[in-house]
DNA sequence: CCGTATCCCGCACGATACTG
DNA sequence: CAGTATCGTGCGGGATACGG
């Protein structure tokens, strides 16, 4: 039996994924999180306590119910996302994050912010790189 | 002429962008950065002053070529990345990232390490998801 | 209201071959 | 070494229709 602690042999098995490697499975979950429906869901599950299905489809211009749907189901099998059916007529779905999700949250939104914030540069980049040739 | 200063309508550009919208170019461009393989390679930029092109190709493993240049080629349009060719035999191109990109930088960086360190919820995760129905 | 099922098109992406 | 060029295809993802 080695000499190590609980926490030491914790701290290996995290770092025993490297995203680096292509058969390695956390190169499919930064697969999957590096993906523009997943940024724009995150972002908005983490604007209220929880989100009805409807909301999301109107918050999120353009998507389709089927990614929708398929983005909700692929985060709740991965324990970012908890589904709440109430029964009633009709019926009732809301989405929320859980405590998994709401840890990928800050890093998310910090995204989506990037984004906005920046792209006056890059499309100033863009022209840039347009002009020569 | 609007009462306003030129830090407010800095300000006020910033917000335009609402990658809620799917018109919106800010919801391009976070679908850009929102992708495996930048994600990858600006990871891989970040860790030494400048890469050469085989180096990434490298140490990104299971990347194309023309998926590498691909991406490189998008990153530096974008001035997230800047590429620089040394004349001699055989042709060394070395990419860097810019001011803009090294920016962008800690962000990604955690997204890889989240995907890394929480592998193992993920795991537990689905198996439970999978374990019903 | 909240989905699932089906069809189908386009293009993202990999494989391969060739060049300065 | 660091790319371009070309081709083939798998599947992402939209449109539509239907079900609980």
């Amino acid at each position: 039996m080695p000499t190590r602690s609980a926490a030491q042999r914790r701290a290996e098995a995290k770092q025993a994924y490297n995203a680096y490697l292509a058969e390695c499975p956390s190169r499919q979950l930064l697969a999957s999180i590096s993906d523009k429906w997943v940024s724009l869901v995150l972002n908005a599950l983490g604007m209220q306590e929880s989100s009805r299905y409807s909301d999301l489809a109107r918050q999120i211009a353009g998507v389709s119910q089927k990614m929708l749907t398929q983005t909700l189901r692929t985060l709740e099998r991965d324990g970012l996302v908890r589904r709440q059916v109430t029964a009633a007529v009709p019926v009732r779905v809301d989405y929320a994050l859980t405590t998994l999700g709401r840890s990928l949250l800050p890093v998310i939104e910090e995204i989506k912010q990037w984004a906005e914030q920046n792209m006056n540069h890059v499309r100033q980049a863009r022209g840039r790189y347009d002009a020569r040739a």
